[in-house]
Parts: structure tokens; C-alpha cells; sequence
DNA sequence: GATGAATGAGGATTCATTCAT
DNA sequence: TATGAATGAATCCTCATTCAT
């Protein structure tokens, strides 16, 4: 509060009040989002849960929908920079049991203490067609699955790759909405263990080349 | 909803013309459900679709909600109908590759042909609350797994068996929603079998006593 | 009022409803229009004046620019139903000064009793850029001021009777202003005179071949 | 206004920046009522036009309204001091056609350089009630026209005066929204001949003593 | 002064629902 | 039964204006 004079201390301020008011309605637009679902979320029950104004609301963002893109952009920033290690070359080096819990356990983790994330990617709830807002969203996580999986079964072709990749994590998702719903405690965690057990067991056999890849 | 045959029939056909127009009213709403999602749908708009007025879709219907709780219970019972046999003792004898053929292809099959039901299951789109109305139809399908997974894995304990039964039908309902954004033809034929493959590799172990259960 | 029996009494009766809601609308959009300008009128005091709810008012007309746009389109039509005859071939006959207030007295008339005609010519009070929605007025009217100087004046060009049909039009709008600001009685009438020995010494000249056209 | 030469300086920068702020907000405000008329104008447009925040613009002006006024004020001493001298007592003794030229000219000029000046005379866009705001400017032009009225035809009683006056500066305006929408060049030109052509007409009647002055 | 954040009433428009016919 | 007119609260968003810094 006090003014440190040796420094730009004026647009200093204004900014930060700015990124606070900012980060305070992106907080109350996550816990309306997450409480209704995008669809039904009002700037105005935003705003309120914000305690400000809708005029303040709209002094930051242009219209509903932007609120959701930066929401889901910071998520993904958040993520990278809590999470982002589960990605270096160092756990792709581990072998696959040892790889999930890198990759999963901290996706986990960092959805339950952000459920919004999820609300964002089931988007605007119409199967079959994702909106644009949230497809940047979407593309950038599923661009990591498949380094993972062109990494563990480099002889996988492209398109089979994609598929692979799709498939894993459409089923993280659906397993990420059932540990959520599960209450906190070792009834979560056993969700969060089965989880992995599906993961591996379906990711296994593509880089175990030995074995026979599918029994089909 | 069986029919008694042989008795008066003026009573008979008002009922007839309800049910006709109740028909088309779910009808209606089917298709803009799957259009919009159901938040972003409006009452008015499926009176429109319907080609009927809004005052009379209130005369069957007390409210949004209640048609899509109808709908998700004639969806489920049309389901039971068309490929309930899916489930018979026959089937779950076969092998765990066949059976799942048999249980997978006919659902998915019913899903193309009617994808309101997964939009319905995605339901009000909130994670982690499921939507009482959907709940029965959640619910009933969990029933049907947990059926074939305690007779494929008898010894499991009941709450593995409904965490496994959990998180193969969440894994079911991830692959369904990228088998209807694939695009009709090869691209979701080979969706649909990846799909299997997926289900099958976490199953198997759980019956296959003689092999490894698992590689962890 | 009464249900004749013999016609299709219940769409007459549903029609006549909607179209007593319209008029009533128009009504009240047409006061508000003159009270407060087309742009400072919102749809609101619209419903309002017309003592209905704001969605009824949405249910006749899409947007606030409809309301205007059918406003101008009705009066038109009622000007040209209860003054069309001032065009007709034996007014044309007429020497200058019959004709002007063969056409300008109903004209005038006209506007008294509907000032929103000037209100919607006035328009979206943006100069230089007349508003698509005011232009079938404006258009439709200049074409009547072409057709009767291109009689009374067969031998000037294209180019110039367009000029001076849109500055007759100007300046009978500029007049009318005067008229509609002028207290009715006799201040009114020495208006409505003294716009009409403006328009005469302006065209007369142009019919009038004989005389010296013009002293420039 | 005028300025008073050597005193102290100090209070003068401020005031200079002061009135710096002032012009940038006026001509701000000029582009900002030209693009979209008075009503549909926002104060917050208005400042970021003038690259200023809507504080400052409130530091100048109380209100929407005074930005207008002001406004009105500033361009009608601007237009004085520009063309004042046509109206001085050598123009007065020109001959009609001579002195329509001599004040037609400079105010074409003026509004085709200051087209704000029309947009806020056709003001608050409500006809036959002109707002308060442009009265003052209105009244101040109409007194112009009416001095020279009376010196040109000094028979006239005042109350005929008064009208002519009324009516000449209303078929001005016409007049200068016909100019003003022209595409400059010579079609602009044409129609600033034709506004004299017809003012002409109707004025010299009035000052031809030995002529019939009015045909009715 | 200058800023720009903040306000909250108000604007256009929609929607679930009701009601007279 | 069926209609569609009617409702009014709620939606998203804007704007004139104020205020703390």
C-alpha cells in the first residue's frame, strides 16, 4: 500500500488491482461453473459470487464465453508449471506402471483441487461437437498423451497413434469424473488405483513388443 | 404397456393420440437435446420441432426436466427391448471377447441410432453431481454391469466389483463419445473396435484366473 | 365482435387478437418514437406504453428495428389509402398552385395526425447516412415527388429532376418540421401557406416556360 | 476569450493545458456524434476517442449533455469568426443572388468541414420539440437570418419576418443534408446551386418591391 | 489533474410456464 | 385437447457517472 518511490509504483498498482480483480472473478466464474455447468452459469451469478458489480465483470472480459477461455488457459498454464515435469525425458525413461503415476497422479491431483478443469472439458455438454473455446483446452492435453504413447510404442502408425491416444484419454476423463465424485478418503484412492490398473493394463501390450500387441 | 386385446376402444384411442403426441413431443426433443445440449434448450423450441404449440406440450409434461427423465426412461426401456437379450444366459457364457461383441456392438449400435442418450447421460453437465434425473438411467445400466462382471469375476468383492463396474461403464461412456465424433464409415468402425480392445484388456485379467492378473 | 357462425370464427378471432395486439404495439411504439426519438426509445417503454409485458412485444416483432420498420410500412400504406389520390392524373392537370395544395395539404394533414412519420424520416438521426430500414419510406415517397415534376416539367434531364425532387423533398420535410413545431390554429395554417409559396416559387419555374426560368 | 498579453504565466499553462483537454474532448466528441448521432453516442467512446479516460472527460464537462452544448457554442463562435463578415453591412448591400453566395457559401463550407454542426442541429433526433441543449445555437442562427430578412425586405411585419426566417433556415438544413449526403465534386456542386436556386426564388419576391410578391 | 476501476440501473431479448379461448 | 397469446423474471451486456488512488 505504501509507495515504494524508487520504483514504477503507479501502473504497478493499477495492474496488480487489475490481475487481483481479475483472478478474483476467474475464482468466483470457477466455482459457478463447477456448481451449474457452463450452459447455465449467468455473468451475473458470476459477478455475485465475485462480489462485484456486472459492469466490473464485463470491464475484464468482452463476454461469457472469454471468461471460460482464459479460465481454461490459466488451468493449463497452472498445470504446466505445477505438473509439467510428469513430461520430461526422465519419467518417459521409467518403465510404464512407474510413467502413469508420474503422469496421473499429479493430473489427479491437480483436478481435484481445480474441478472446474473438468467442467470446462465437458464443455458446452453437446456430444460430438466440441466447442472452440474449449478444443485449445482439449488439443493441448491430448498433444501430450500422444508424445507419451509415439514415445512407449514408437512402431505405432500415426493414425493408430491418434486413436490410441484418443482412446486413452477419453478414458481418463471418464475415470477422472468418477474419482471426483468419489468422496475424499481411500474410497478415492481405490478409484484412483483401478484407474491406473485400467490404464496400464490397456497401454501395456502396445510397448510390450514381445507379447502378442491385441488378443483380437 | 402390454397389450390387453379385446376390450373398449374409445378410451383406447384418446390414449392412442396422447401417446402419439407424447412420441412425437420426445421425438422433438431428442433431436434438439442433441442440437443444443439440454440447458441450452428451450421448451419452446421443442414445441416447435414438434410442430405442436407450447401449451400443449405442458399438457404432457409438467416442466423441461420431466421430458428429458421421460425420454431417458423410454430410451432405457427401448434399449432393454431392442438388445436386452444382450444380457441373457447365453451370452455370458460366451467368452469374454464374444461377450463383449455382444454387449458392446448392440449398445453402441442403439447409441448411434439415438445419440440423445449420451447427451443425456452427460446429462446437466455438471461433474462430480449427477442430475437426479438421470440417476435411474445411470443407475440401471450400472445394474447390468455389475450383473456380467460378478458372474465373469465371482470372487471379486462386492465393492471391487462396483468400482470395476464403475469404471469399466465410465470407460464405456469416454469410448462412446468418441465413436459418435468420429465420422460414420472406418474411422468409427476402428473407433469402436479400439474401444473393445480397451475393455477387454482391463476385463480379461479379472477372469482369466490362470494367467497373471495383472502386471503390476 | 360477435362469432358469426357460419365462417371459421376461431383463426378469425386468433388473427384479429394478434392484430389488434400489433396495432396496439405500433400504437404505442409510435408515441414513444415521438416522445423520445427512434434511438433514446427503448422496446421496454414500448411494451409498456402499450401495457403489456416486454414478451409480448417479442412475440410480433423480432427486435426494436422491425417495430419501426412495419411502423413506417403501415403508415405508408395509410397515406397512400387515405391521400393516394393526390397522384391521380386529373391533380396532375392541375395548374402549379392547385396541384401543391392538392398534394400538400393531405400531406401535411397526414403528419399532423401521425408526427412519427417524421420521427422514423428523421430517422437514426445519423446525417449523411440514411438507415437501411428508413429508406423504403424515404425512397418510396421521393419516387412520387420524380413522377409528379417529371410531369409538370417533361423537358428537364434525368439527372437534374432527380436534384430537384430530392430538394423539393428536403425542403417539404424542413417545412413540415416548421408546421408539426407550430401551435395548431392559425400560426399552423400561415406555416403550412407560407411552405407552400415556398415550394410554388421553387417549381414554378420549371413548368412555367414562358416566363424568364430563372433570374440567375 | 480574448486574450490579455503579458501577464502572469503560470495559471495560463495550466488553463491552456486545460483548454487543450477541452478541444481534444470536443473534437472527440465531433467524430464520435457524427459516426453515430448524439443519442446513440457514449461518453466512454467519446474519451477513448480522445485517448483520455472517462474520469478526465467528467473533470470537464458534468455530463453527456454540456459536452454537446459546449460543443454547439464552440462551433458556432468558430463559425462567426470564419465567416462572421457576411453578414457586415457591405454584403447586406449586394444584390440578392450576390448575398446568397456570400452567406451560402461560407456555411456549406463550414458544415461540410464541421459536420457535427448538422448533427446537432437535427440534435436530439425528436421533432417538433427541439431540445434545450440546441436552442440556444438554433435561436442564434435563426436571429441571423432574420436581420438580414428584415434588411432586404424591411416591409415585412415581424410576425411574417419571423416566419420567413423560420422557413428559410428550414429549407437551409434540408438543403445541407442534400449537400452533405452528395459525393463531394460536382455533384455536391450541383446540388449546393441548386439550395441557392431555390432560396433565391423564394426570397426575391420579397425584396422585388415592383414584382407581384407572392402568386396567391 | 488524470486515471481506470467500479457501479448499478437499464437496454434488448429469451424462456419456462400459465391461461383464456 | 390444442392453441398461441401472455407473462415477468432472468439473460447478457452497456452506459452515464462516481470514486479511490
Amino acid at each position: 500500500m505504501s509507495e515504494d518511490r524508487s520504483e514504477e509504483p503507479k501502473p504497478r498498482r493499477r495492474q496488480a488491482r487489475g490481475e487481483r480483480r481479475i483472478a478474483q472473478l476467474l475464482q468466483a466464474a470457477a466455482n459457478v461453473f463447477c456448481a451449474n455447468g457452463y450452459t447455465a452459469s449467468s455473468t451475473n451469478a458470476i459477478a455475485r459470487e465475485a462480489h462485484v458489480s456486472p459492469g466490473t465483470l464485463y470491464q475484464y472480459f468482452p463476454n461469457k464465453e472469454a471468461i471460460a477461455i482464459e479460465l481454461g488457459e490459466r488451468l493449463l498454464h497452472e498445470m504446466r508449471e505445477a505438473h509439467g515435469q510428469a513430461f520430461v525425458p526422465e519419467n518417459l525413461a521409467l518403465p510404464l506402471p512407474r510413467l502413469l503415476d508420474a503422469v496421473v497422479d499429479p493430473m489427479i491431483e491437480f483436478n481435484c483441487a481445480n474441478p472446474v478443469f473438468l467442467a470446462l472439458m465437458h464443455g458446452s455438454e453437446v456430444p460430438g461437437r466440441i466447442a472452440e473455446e474449449h478444443d485449445a483446452l482439449h488439443a493441448s492435453l491430448l498433444a501430450r498423451v500422444q508424445e507419451v504413447i509415439a514415445h512407449y510404442a514408437p512402431g505405432l502408425p500415426g493414425p493408430d497413434r491418434a486413436r490410441v491416444a484418443d482412446m486413452t484419454f477419453a478414458t481418463f476423463k471418464g475415470g477422472l469424473d468418477l474419482v471426483l465424485a468419489a468422496p475424499e478418503g481411500p474410497e478415492r484412492d481405490a478409484t484412483i488405483a483401478e484407474l491406473k490398473t485400467l490404464l496400464l493394463r490397456y497401454l501395456a501390450p502396445l510397448t510390450d513388443e514381445a507379447a502378442p500387441a491385441s488378443p483380437r
